[in-house]
DNA sequence: ACAGGAAATTTCCTACACGATCTGAGTGAT
DNA sequence: ATCACTCAGATCGTGTAGGAAATTTCCTGT
């Protein structure tokens, strides 16, 4: 008999205090923000004395990180940040998102709940207007597009579709492939079109929305890739 | 310039030397054979001793299976295999296999080569008549249904479609939900109608093959779960 | 310029120390 | 007598340090 009040989940206590973990998110997080080139080589020792620890936990975060397919692992050599990817990569991580995404989007326009279209609303309200040129101001909208799409996956009601979506990492490939090109005013009205499409209940008018958006994100980004179309479009940042 | 035969890859060598590679994959075997119950703990220590190694790369080993999440980590207090599936996980499940299979099959009718049909008929031909009740007789024709679903994800030509299937390891938790409940003759012969399908390029019959064949196994798979609906469905072998 | 070889770096694994958690018995109070 | 609490021992996860094997790099000799 404790002294919850009715209603109040206590919760299973996240229980963080675990060095690997730490070494994870660190990592992680320096592969997101681009501070390691694609391609480039990650030395375990490197990092054990970057981050002030032994190779031990930062070796356990290379193996998650290697399941998560943010690094890849040459036995013998060491790990390496996955490569940029190929043109025919980025087609089929479109073609999965306009698989699961536009279906996603009409779940959520059918089943979210206030609670739900509230952090919807919330989300579009937090981002008014980027419109700056700067780094951190693309990043920024970067960040938001993640959490829109997940945001919306998550609303569908369906673990798989958002896990799925997460593990593509679409962001990060698509941040490296080119941050400068600015996915402005028009990602922000695309999204406030999916908004308003899943506040309305609109399942059908939400889908498209969602297929529109992807069309055309799928149209602008391919197209700098096909200058060097042809070649495998591999990166080789040593040689 | 070497003495390679015209037409023949030379493959890039998986340069499989890493012990830790080995008691990778010797976990997954175990998880996988349901050689360790649904949400029974691992130790790292008995492992190793098990395996005959140090504790370092089994530790790799189950970090890696963490992110597969074919275990869960409790910090400080070791990783257990993923518990059984709930009745809802198991729902969002067949939702998300009935999201990507059918459009799969469809793809698979429209695009497979010649070399793919021929390996999805090798697959059929493979197991011509199971129909034994015995738990091998099971476990093959579980194998034959995961080789089958993977095949026709890769035939569809989208290697994230296909990663995405596999990440689902449905076949384990099916497995593990009742490996007595026989899916013999009549998963054999939707099968045959979906491949039949796909040979005859028919993306239309395919897709609807496969939509009844996981409406159909969803149903089955359902049913015995129901009997204890209403609380959480937890497993906890220790209590 | 190119082949061959040795040194340096790095990965990979083992062995060990520390700290936290879990199990059980024992003690005390109700 | 039953229950709750405490405290020791054992067990196991976590991080460090060190050594063997392989790879890469650089240098030398032809």
């Amino acid at each position: 008999m404790s002294s919850a009040a009715p209603g109040a989940t206590v919760g299973p206590l996240p229980r963080r205090q675990m060095l690997a973990d730490d070494v994870h998110e660190a990592i992680k997080a320096l592969i997101m923000e681009n501070a390691i080139a694609p391609g480039a080589r990650v030395s375990i020792d490197g990092l054990a004395r970057q981050l002030g620890v032994s190779p031990t936990p930062v070796r356990e975060a290379l193996a998650r990180l290697e399941s998560a397919e943010l690094v890849v692992k040459e036995p013998l050599r060491g790990y390496r940040t996955t490569p940029l990817l190929t043109r025919e990569q980025l087609d089929d991580l479109y073609q999965f998102r306009l698989l699961i995404e536009p279906w996603a989007a009409g779940r959520a326009a059918e089943q979210a709940d206030d609670g739900g279209r509230d952090r919807l609303e919330a989300e579009m309200r937090s981002c008014a207007t980027p419109a700056d040129d700067t780094y951190d101001s693309y990043k920024a909208l970067a960040a938001h597009d993640t959490r829109f799409h997940v945001l919306v996956a998550e609303l569908a009601g369906s673990t798989q579709v958002r896990r799925a979506f997460e593990r593509t990492h679409c962001h990060l490939h698509i941040f490296r492939l080119h941050y400068d090109r600015g996915l402005g005013e028009q990602t922000l009205s695309e999204h406030r079109r999916i908004t308003r499409a899943i506040l309305d209940r609109d399942p059908t008018a939400a889908e498209a929305a969602m297929r529109d958006h992807l069309e055309t994100a799928c149209y602008e980004r391919l197209r700098p890739v096909s200058e060097e179309a042809g070649g495998p479009t591999r990166v080789d940042p040593q040689g």
